[in-house]
DNA sequence: CTGAAAGCGCTAACAG
DNA sequence: CTGTTAGCGCTTTCAG
């Protein structure tokens, strides 16, 4: 690989003077430049971004480190984030933490390691790794996941007002014993989601049951499992919030598999959408969340954070929306 | 942030006694190592990365460069790919090209820059980037996808095969007019799918007609189009073979939309699965691809690539399996 | 406007 | 077994 010594070398120039062509710094006398990329061209010179990383102590790379590549939720989130930081001159990594703690761990180890210029993070559990970043004064942003004793940005939606929504929804359709899937315990999003269940029960009178309420994995099988434990007991519930778009597919799954007919003998409101909601049959209502959007909002606020460091801290919380379709709707009693 | 001279001072020896308990080289006296560790958790002390990585003129990155993020057959690819990575001490940084030649090129210009240890890309269109990678002597395996002229590590599925089967289980299921929505001209697994679904036409005394082949866009949208532009001229196709996994979702929401029976009025084959093909009604007949094999398979590759340059490129094919569900199976005749 | 030179933090010869 | 030292390739003062 060619250095920049070996294009000054042919350019006859300073290494300095190729440096400030590559970089477009600084007046350089037009002949110069213009033998310097010639040389470079000949060369196939291309800079070496680790040494300049090094040299400059920053890169120009922002991690993103979300919690299931497997989710639609988090693969449109990660587009919207790629497209602002595109514009803003970064190149984003994604790192994959499935949910686990000791994984995430690592990828928050190699982004101070590899002195990312930002961390875009929904945090799993409750492990510390947020003030670490934050410690070590690197620009991050929580998105997706509040996490209590961390003073960072943070980017949400409103995921009790969802809960609300979907259940009053529930409620108002007819449905009398109305399950809930909640998430992993201690998972911000589940916690906020389940209150927000609880509290459209009791406003609209509705007791508040333990038994109705299973915590899954946010993943498929956890949906499945959760939504079986549901069947067992009597009297059954003839309706269901689940807290995320996974454990929802894995719920419909299980209830056909159960041969249990949605809506009439079991009404369905999922949490956050997938993009086939539509196609499948009946069609899954649920709370809609502005998943490229909230991308767009954690990466504006990570350029902000970068060009401020000592900016305060501010969460940003968007809205969500029922799309209601066929899953929730009765057509007959059951 | 501590460097490891900090840490020297503190532990009352060199920077490169530092290094070697940091990395486990060598042997260093257990009182001395001891000292090291204990200077380095006061410290807070991480090692730079980027210095390391400039020193030792490589990474321990790869970049799985793939060309949808939101498609699950690419994720379920890369999870392959991080399990086997991981295994072997790499750490896996995510590229979403988008099926878009320039964000691919942009990747590779980063892969090159950042040194990576490897690449893992399914190469979009018919750009070069490959041999760029080649010529840089960056151990890199080509994956889903072929380039001539790239000698390369390649690991593919059998696609001619899979579109074969699929069109040959329409062709028994009784199915008269066959068309097919194939992908992006110019991409390889288009093409080998097309082929296949010819060759089996063709195999079986059926004529092969340009009118009933489309070409889509990979995308949902593009098999939703390439449907709707099926249903125009008469005859109609009486079954379609749709050449992935989301166009076969777009082309069955243009089906619902217009109102025609899957399978009695049309019955669809997709080429690759989705984990929610049952769910679909009626469920999608679909052929299943062994993706997180083909990730780990493309893994093993690198990492075999990566410890002896100079072994002659191979290229790996894996079988797909039919996987026949309700929507390819008439109940009666139309 | 251009060049010389120092140094980012780390590792790996090489000496001791 | 441990320390000294010379860079990895680049950018950025600072002189000229």
């Amino acid at each position: 690989m060619a250095t920049i010594y070996d294009v000054a070398r042919r350019a006859e120039v300073s290494p300095a003077t190729v440096s400030r062509v590559a970089n477009g710094h600084a007046n350089v006398d037009p002949a110069l430049a213009e033998r310097v990329r010639d040389a470079m061209r000949e060369l196939h010179y291309r800079p070496n971004a680790v040494a300049r990383n090094l040299r400059r102590s920053r890169t120009t790379l922002w991690a993103v480190i979300i919690s299931d590549i497997g989710n639609p939720f988090f693969t449109s989130l990660v587009r919207g984030v790629e497209d602002v930081a595109q514009r803003a001159g970064y190149s984003v990594v994604l790192c994959n933490s499935d949910e686990d703690p000791t994984k995430e761990g690592q990828y928050v180890d190699a982004a101070l390691a590899e002195q990312m210029a930002g961390v875009i993070i929904s945090p799993a559990g409750m492990a510390n790794h947020l003030n670490r970043l934050v410690d070590a004064r690197v620009p991050v942003v929580a998105i997706d996941r509040q996490q209590s004793g961390a003073h960072v940005d943070t980017v949400l939606v409103d995921n009790e007002q969802g809960a609300y929504l979907a259940t009053t929804h529930l409620i108002e359709s007819g449905y009398q014993r109305i399950a809930c899937v909640s998430g992993p315990p201690g998972v911000f999003t589940a916690t906020r989601r389940l209150r927000g269940y609880r509290r459209a029960l009791e406003e609209h009178g509705r007791p508040y049951e333990e038994e109705l309420v299973r915590h899954g994995d946010f993943r498929e099988e956890g949906g499945y499992r959760a939504m079986a434990s549901l069947l067992g007991p009597r009297p059954r519930p003839d309706a269901l919030f689940a807290a995320n778009n996974l454990m929802t597919v894995g719920a419909v799954e299980c209830l056909v598999d159960s041969r249990i007919a949605v809506p009439d003998e079991m009404g369905v409101v999922g949490f956050d959408d997938v993009p086939w909601a539509h196609l499948v049959r009946p069609s899954l209502t649920t709370v809609a969340q502005p998943t490229y959007e909230l991308g767009c909002e954690a990466a504006g606020l990570l350029t902000k954070r970068i060009a401020d460091p000592e900016r305060p801290p501010t969460t940003v919380t968007l809205e969500t929306k029922l799309q209601i379709r066929d899953s929730s709707l009765r057509t007959r009693q059951a």
